[in-house]
RNA sequence: GCGCGCUUAGCUCAGUUGGUAGAGCAAUCGCUUUACACGCGAAAGGUCGGGGGUUCAAGUCCCUCAGCGCGCACCA
């Protein structure tokens, strides 16, 4: 099956091997063989009998790459370690199940497709309608979608294609509406006026986890509002102080304590402003003036403190960051014109006290760069603190029918260890993020995702999976943040909810995928997405399902150019997979990614440790080619084996060993380079070397012995190899054990690991 | 401000539980030796960031200092 070249006779082991190992040739040739002989599916390999039917199960998601465009070379290296993990797995008999899928990405693709329509036709979303936009928006995700497909392929990817999934598609759909309705019938969800992260950029709101700060030098201006007024404040942003109404000082502050709670009518550039001092102890006393301005509807914090003293809300910047005051010079200017205007004001009115340069950070979009404007809107909200009550028995920190909120859940789940994360470092982080958990901002006023299920008629509000029956409802308009629909993936790709009731365990098939397969092994991700996703996994599967949805985290680092710099687009540092592959092969470039490389840890990509592992693999095929052609009617009993042999097999089987264990605790980094360093510097270098005036000697019984040895260890090598170069090693098997047509009897994928 | 990581051969980096340092590339010398010049053999190269401690023994554990990087918080 391996061989298609369509020639009639049987391929000589000799003259395939004595042609240069092409790796492109046979990498495409392979991956296709494997491909049709359909052992990527575990119900295949039970039916086939290679998989006990009552075997441990593995199962993992790939984390859905966003249809963005393609895979850059951090998916490679992730797609390196996992099928690494789901070969070692399968060749162990377990029932290995990986399964595929691609994230709709909302904000990054609509920003993405924003931008090209932008530069090609000068139009913007709007211009175009819901409906044509994200028919352009679906066209450029399917098309990124065939291409993310078919560099995982090239990656040689042992992924269960049958299963693919879409954050986006039909039952993925089902699963987010059946989450949100759950969650908004038990008051987890609500809606409300909130001071939100606005970006003005993508004219949509996001989360916290979406801002991304920036350090940037800046004035910070001391002032009065006016002359007659009793307290200089200082603040970076001069033009929202038209919104202020109210002066914060510390309680203990005795600067200040004589003015709390009077009130002033002030004319603060060209507005009208009533401002009340207020004590509050979240001011810090020895910055600035130790008094702060205070503006409700424009600032996180501030919005806190008008909230504890009751205070009035202006809103003076829309979502388009411009001015809504009633000065007309500042009516409609932007933020930072505004600022130079109520500035020069200040000037001209000597109010200024003091002007320095400071550091600040600045809150920037993600997606965008935009700057982000805190703004108050009317969003949507999961509630991560309000107690509800735990229905499972899975869950080891917390009982049955205990009342738990979603952030003891999310810490549950990691402290009882039923979750472990590798490496345990980022426990710590984790556990800091849970506990600073503020409630999450789900809505998003793109138009691609999954739009939201509640619909409004009046004053009425309906949630449910289905459209309300009569006339004048009118869905919400807003779309889910995309890690909503991306934290259900362990279980909404195995079929949650429609079968997740009804599976029965030990049952093959993809119906029975939940009973079988979940709590999914092992979740295999970069580290800068352990709050964006793997949090909220846990997040949904503690809750939704009732139980963890992953027992161990593995993360990996970030690849980063050779001058140690992240990969961007802006940078132009991007290196192609693709290109990668056809220039070294996959198995040189899995390889070179993952030695040396533990989980946690950053890497470079090197021309030079590509171009090791691509001469490592011309060197196995040169040593394929030795033991081939001085092994050829060898069988490989251990009885032809003299003691000194049985000696060399025995240190072989430590080595498995030591490899196996090494592979068991995650240790691939430690692995690859053994096998590696086994391979050509021990098997080739010394036992090669060693058997040679054997082999071309006489000695009947000592030959046999040697070649006996030298068969059996290369053959258990393969093996070893196999999950890291998967498909050189399996074009190098397929020599060995093909039929008296040349076809392969069984793929080296499926063998069973080594003792 | 809090936390984390890194600092090992000229360069890029490994070093899993503490037992007198490894890989790739580069550089030196010699080999067209019948698996492989995408190779083979040989030699060379490191006070494992500084200081202190624990130990029979520390790159590996503890303390401390320095440089670089990252995360979180603050960011009036």
């Amino acid at each position: 099956m391996i061989d298609h070249s369509g020639e009639k006779t049987p391929p000589n082991i000799n003259e395939r091997l004595l042609k240069p190992y092409n790796c492109l040739e046979v990498e495409d040739r392979i991956y296709k063989a494997w491909e049709e002989g359909g052992y990527f599916n575990p119900d295949v390999c039970i039916k086939d009998g290679i998989t006990d039917a009552q075997a441990e199960y593995f199962s993992m998601v790939l984390p859905p790459p966003n249809v963005t465009g393609s895979l850059h070379m951090g998916s490679a290296f992730m797609l390196a370690i996992e099928d690494v993990m789901v070969r070692f797995a399968r060749m162990r008999g377990k029932r290995t199940l990986w399964i595929p899928g691609t994230d709709h990405a909302a904000i990054a693709t609509q920003t993405k497709v924003e931008g090209i329509i932008y530069k090609e036709e000068k139009k913007r979303r709007h211009d175009l309608g819901r409906q044509e936009f994200l028919k352009r928006v679906e066209t450029f995700a399917s098309e990124s979608h065939d291409t993310i497909v078919k560099q995982i392929r090239k990656m040689g990817c042992s992924i269960d294609w049958s299963r693919e999934a879409f954050t986006l598609d039909e039952k993925r759909s089902l699963a987010v509406k059946t989450a949100f309705k759950r969650m908004y019938d038990e008051g987890l969800i609500y809606r409300a006026h909130r001071i939100v992260n606005w970006d003005p950029k993508g004219q949509t709101t996001i989360s916290d986890d979406e801002l991304v700060y920036k350090a940037e030098k800046t004035k910070l201006y001391t002032f009065r509002y006016a002359k007659n007024f009793p307290i200089a404040i200082s603040t970076t942003r001069p033009e929202t102080k038209v919104g202020d109404t109210a002066v914060a000082v510390h309680p203990s502050d005795t600067r200040y304590q004589k003015y709390v709670g009077k009130e002033y009518d002030v004319e603060f550039a060209g507005v009208s402003l009533h401002i009340k001092v207020v004590a509050d102890e979240t001011v810090e006393s020895t910055f600035g003036t130790g008094a702060v301005g205070v503006t409700p509807a424009h600032s996180q914090v501030d919005w806190e403190i008008a909230e504890r003293h009751h205070l009035p809300l202006i809103p003076i910047i829309d979502e388009y960051a411009r001015m809504t005051v009633a000065n007309p010079h500042l009516n409609g200017k932007k933020v930072a014109e505004a600022r130079q205007i109520v500035v020069d004001w200040l000037t001209s009115q000597k109010l200024i006290e003091k002007e320095e340069e400071i550091e600040h950070n600045v809150a920037t979009a993600e997606r965008t760069g935009g700057m982000v404007e805190p703004l108050p809107k009317l969003q949507w909200f999961v509630n991560v603190n309000a107690k509800i009550k735990n229905q499972s028995e899975r869950l080891t920190g917390i009982r049955k029918g205990q009342d738990a909120s979603l952030k003891e859940l999310m810490l549950a789940a990691v402290k009882s260890g039923q979750t472990k994360i590798i490496p345990d470092r980022f426990e710590k982080v984790y556990f800091n993020w849970v506990e600073n958990l503020r409630d999450w901002c789900v809505s998003r006023q793109i138009w691609y995702g999954h739009q939201i299920p509640v619909w409004y008629k009046g004053t009425e509000t309906y949630c449910d999976i289905r459209p309300p029956q009569g006339d004048g409802w009118t869905q919400d308009s807003d779309t889910l943040d995309t890690w909503f629909s991306s934290g259900l993936w362990t279980f909404s790709t195995l079929g949650w909810p429609a079968t997740a009731e009804t599976a029965v365990a030990g049952k093959p098939g993809s119906e029975n995928d939940f009973a079988n397969y979940h709590p999914t092994i092992i979740l295999e991700t970069a580290y800068d997405i352990l709050f964006f996703w793997v949090a909220r996994m846990i997040l949904m599967s503690t809750y939704l399902v009732g139980d963890i949805p992953f027992k161990a985290v593995y993360l990996h680092g970030i690849v980063r150019d050779k001058e140690g710099r992240k990969i961007s687009k802006s940078l132009g540092n991007n290196t192609d997979p693709l290109e990668v592959i056809s220039k070294y092969g996959a198995d040189a470039m899995r390889m070179s990614l993952l030695v040396g490389t533990g989980p946690g840890n950053d890497s470079k990509i090197s021309e030079e440790k590509l171009k090791a592992y691509k001469h490592f693999a011309n060197k196995l095929w040169n040593i394929a080619r030795f033991v081939f052609s001085n092994t050829e009617h060898i069988h490989t009993d251990q009885k032809n084996l003299g003691p000194e042999d049985l000696k060399k097999l025995e240190q072989f089987r430590d080595f498995t060993k030591e490899t196996t264990d090494d592979l068991e605790h995650y240790r691939f980094y430690l692995a690859a380079e053994k096998i590696y360093h086994y391979l050509w510097h021990t098997f080739a270098d010394i036992l090669i070397e060693e058997t040679k005036p054997l082999l071309f000697g006489d000695d009947g019984a000592e030959k046999i012995s040697a070649q006996t040895v030298l068969r059996i260890i290369f053959n258990d090598s393969l093996k070893l190899l196999h999950p890291f170069m998967p498909f050189i090693t399996e074009e190098i098997w397929s020599f060995s054990n093909t039929d008296k047509s040349g076809n392969a009897l069984h793929f080296l994928m499926v063998q069973r690991w080594p003792q």
